[in-house]
DNA sequence: CTTGACTTTCCAACCATGGGAAGGTTGAGG
DNA sequence: CCTCAACCTTCCCATGGTTGGAAAGTCAAG
C-alpha cells in the first residue's frame, strides 16, 4: 500500500525525515553539533538533500536504535567513509557499547531483583506495613559509607 | 575505623550530605524542585537539617539506588510519611517501577543482542569488510516504515 | 586578622529529544 | 493574480538528573 512513490532526488528535510526515520528537528541536531556536514541549501535557504545523505541518516537511525551514541556512531560514521578502514575498529567500538549495555543492564537487573523481592513481601492490601517502605526507611543491604563525623571545623571541644 | 562520630543535630548541608550520599548540590536540587519541604536557616541563611530531614535524604537516596525517578519518590514520602497508608498503593507504585525496569531490560538486551551477533561475524582484523557497518548501512531487519514518496505537493503531473 | 573550609545563589553544561512561536517559501486551486 | 495550506527557517524553552564553576558571604581556628 505504502509502495513508497520513489521520491526524487534531492529532497527537502521532511521528505529525508519520513525516508529515513530520523525527525527534523533531529536532522537540523545533528548538524547542528557536527555530526553531518551542513546541508545544502536552495536559494530560498531549505536545506536539500542528496540520497548519499539520506543513506548517512538512515545509518545513525540505525545505530541510534542499537543504542550507540552520538559520540560513537561519529565514530562508526568516520570508519563507515573510510573504504580502508581495519574492521578491528569497528568491531571495538561495538564491544565497547557492549560493554555498556552490559553494565546497564547488570545494574538494572540487580534492581530489579531487590524491588520485586521487597514487592513480593509486601502484602498489597488496605494495611499500612510494608517491607518496601521499610527497607528504604532504614538501610537495606545497600548503603554507603558514612564519613565525617562534624565538620574538621567542628564544636567539639 | 570510620566510627562515624555520631554527628550532632541539626546539621548543615554538607554533614547531611555525607550522612546520606545524596551531594549538597542535589539536596538544594530536590528542595528546589519541591521533592523536599524548604530547609531550616540559620540567621545567616545555612540550611539546616534535623534528624529526620537526614532520615529523609537517606530515603531519597535509597529510592534512587532502587531507580525510582524523582516523581514516583514523591509518591513514595507520601506514602511513607502516611501512617494510614495501604500497603496496596507502595506495592502498586513498586510493581510499575519494575516493570518500567522491565521494559528497558528488554529493550537493552535486544540491542546486546543484535550487536553481539553482528560483532561476532566480523573479523576483527585489518581488512575493511564488515558485517556491523554493512548491516547499518543497509536495513537490517529492524527497518521502519515508509511513508510519503513526495510531497503532497509534489510536482508529479 | 588571616586563612581556609565551609556556605549561599546563579548560570551553564551534559544527552537526545520534543514543543512551539514567528516568519518566509512553495505550489495548487479558485 | 491571490489565497491557503503545507512546508520550511531560526530561536528559545523544557525535559531528567546531575555536575561544574564563579562570586560572594560565614564561621571557627590559629
Amino acid at each position: 500500500m505504502n509502495e513508497a512513490v520513489a521520491l526524487q532526488f534531492p529532497v527537502n528535510i521532511g521528505d529525508a525525515s519520513a525516508a529515513t526515520g530520523v525527525s527534523a528537528k533531529m536532522i537540523r541536531h545533528y548538524e547542528e553539533i557536527g555530526l553531518i556536514p551542513p546541508a545544502n541549501r536552495t536559494q530560498a535557504g531549505y536545506r536539500v538533500y542528496s540520497e548519499a545523505d539520506v543513506h548517512m541518516l538512515r545509518f545513525i537511525r540505525r545505530a541510534r536504535n542499537l543504542g550507540f551514541s552520538v559520540k560513537q556512531i561519529e565514530g562508526l560514521l568516520g570508519l563507515w567513509r573510510d573504504r580502508r578502514r581495519a574492521s578491528s575498529k569497528v568491531k571495538a567500538l561495538a564491544q565497547e557499547h557492549i560493554a555498556e549495555l552490559d553494565a546497564r543492564i547488570r545494574e538494572m537487573t540487580e534492581m530489579r531483583h531487590t524491588l520485586e523481592h521487597l514487592a513480593s513481601r509486601c502484602h498489597g492490601d488496605d494495611r499500612p506495613d510494608c517491607p518496601i517502605l521499610e527497607d528504604l526507611s532504614s538501610g537495606g543491604p545497600a548503603d554507603i559509607a558514612q564519613a565525617r563525623g562534624t565538620n574538621r571545623r567542628g564544636r567539639h571541644s
